[in-house]
DNA sequence: AATGAATGAGGTTTCATTCAT
DNA sequence: TATGAATGAAACCTCATTCAT
């Protein structure tokens, strides 16, 4: 007589347990142990669903991603072009407590990818996404009169999501003393210039 | 007398091997081990030369930082205003496979950066310096007239900073597929917009 | 359900181990991996039962501590006064190779509560107890009538104390070879002495 | 040529280094390349002067003893009987910061002396003369009339001795706040029992 | 399915000792 | 004689993984 267990969704407790260990404790500090405390079991129970630790951990980065990308996809639904472009990039800016902690996951994605090779697959995957994502909006710029038709679309995106990035890195070696005010303003500044008129 | 071994240029070649196996094996697999082995040395004869690992990976990562710089100086020397500007910003640009190299350390320092208090004290040093340097050569534009006295100098810089450092990044998850051409372009729409006459 | 072991029973046997690898080896052999082979397990089982070597090695010299404290208090209940001070302190005495083996550990005791501040800690409530076990016996001889009110306790205790301590150091010294029979008769001097009518 | 040097005295800086050492920062921190930065040399000089580092500790501990034994040959040249046994004791008894230092060196004296079998030899020589020296004070005092014939010289030594090192395990062990007037004092209610007449 | 005891490899570090100079 | 670089063994500790229950 099997226990009844939803197998499931004990897994994404694991994940989001895991999640949880990389962004309060650091990369190196979540261990196998760490993370089944944290979800309620131990280090035994991990084995009926992931098969090694590496995999777990990729699972709960893909999970970071998929959340990331939820809020972006409800974002996109509701604004078009400039507007839309502006609330994505904006939430995903590093203006808070919280995303501090969303970047610290990112830069360890981004450590590790360098480092496992399903795992840089599937950041890759991520980053072409993110890129398409960006570059629909600037498309969708360009047929609102937005943006002349003349933009290169691929390119701006890339400059863009490359300025995201590299706010989120200042925003950590800052530690977390960048006002959201300022990177806001900052982001301002750069769109007015994008889509300033020639 | 001694064994007749130069001091300093002994534990260059430790941080040189700590350095490759950075590069080559990753910051997971940089064990002092490794790192003696590639030097040619066991792993005893590096308390020669630095107290523990992490003074050893400190210095290994500083290496790259000053190395970094003295070619900037260089540059500065040179030129001043935008053009100056541009040169430094584009040999920090990762576009060959020497700077993805570069890039691959820069994003353990990052990263490690989270984990040591010390290796965090000097890498905000660093950044502190990166970040004066673009602002003094943004201001000397202000000065040659290049650009407006309204332009906010601190916030500029670390746009610009911002920009590099994302490029740095995507170029790594692209696998260097990247083409310096395309990332130079990037940079010189960049900085039209930035010296656009209003 | 666990595999089944009793926790605290397998914890004392390293205990145990630690213990005999202390008296049998000695205390600079006394490695985490002798005391663990001993036990019949490998190094990485200790960390289920003890944080670290320190933590073993100090409960195995407190296991010491706490028999000998066991053997006392028994003596103590069943006689008073003078009588009870001479059982006890003989019990204490170095009188056979049982108790050399004992007296082997107090040293270590002793001088590793010279390195460790929490072995000394601990080491300083053992004496503490001692002094105040034997401090007791004499107030008793007091009442009893064995010993004037003029008798200064505390000064007395500590006489003791360094009495028996002394005669282990020298049992040790000796290699053993100290007989039982004087150790006892020069005892039963010092009580002569000290409970002698003025 | 060779350089000109005095072996011996050269030795003998070892030596006072390593007591030095051992008094100072303990046994556990008592290592080679310690002693020799302190005597102003380098590990490597060692080896003209010691075999191996037990012989350098060794040596130093048996220095340690003469100078001790040299401070007692003083006092009974100058005294004699009780008072000489009472100055020599007095004189030996942890009653000041300097003492406690001798007998942190003791105590390590004795708990090595389980480890090492010519150190054990060398102990126990020292353990010897130092009750000898003490029997010859009491049958000076047995010939001066202090005591009577029926005295037993070498239980009393020897109780005399358990005395003393008992004291001094007690010093360290209460971190040296046993006043030396309390202890003077227990040595006096010693003596005069000792020396009572019947 | 879950436990948690146990394994064993691998990491950093410390140190007495050796040896070319 | 002295140097001090280098060795290499051994220590403690951490942790992913295995497995009997």
């Amino acid at each position: 007589m099997p226990r009844i267990v939803d197998h499931a969704s004990r897994r994404q407790d694991f994940i989001r347990a895991a999640c949880e260990t990389l962004l309060e404790e650091g990369y190196a500090n979540t261990t196998v142990r760490a993370v089944a405390k944290r979800a309620g079991f131990t280090t035994g129970a991990l084995v009926h669903y992931f098969g090694d630790k590496d995999e777990l951990i990729r699972r709960a980065l893909d999970y970071f991603g998929t959340e990331q990308r939820e809020r972006m996809l409800r974002l996109e639904r509701e604004l078009e072009g400039r507007a839309a472009l502006r609330a994505v990039v904006a939430d995903a800016l590093p203006t808070d407590l919280d995303s501090q902690r969303r970047w610290r996951i990112w830069m360890a994605l981004w450590y590790h990818s360098e480092e496992s090779d399903q795992m840089r697959a599937e950041q890759k995957r991520r980053y072409r996404e993110w890129l398409g994502r960006i570059s629909r909006m600037l498309e969708q710029s360009v047929k609102l009169g937005e943006l002349p038709a003349s933009v290169e679309i691929r390119a701006e995106a890339r400059a863009m999501v490359a300025f995201v990035d590299g706010l989120g890195v200042q925003f950590l070696m800052a530690n977390s003393r960048l006002p959201a005010a300022k990177i806001l303003a900052m982001l301002d500044t750069y769109l007015n210039r994008l889509y300033a008129k020639p």
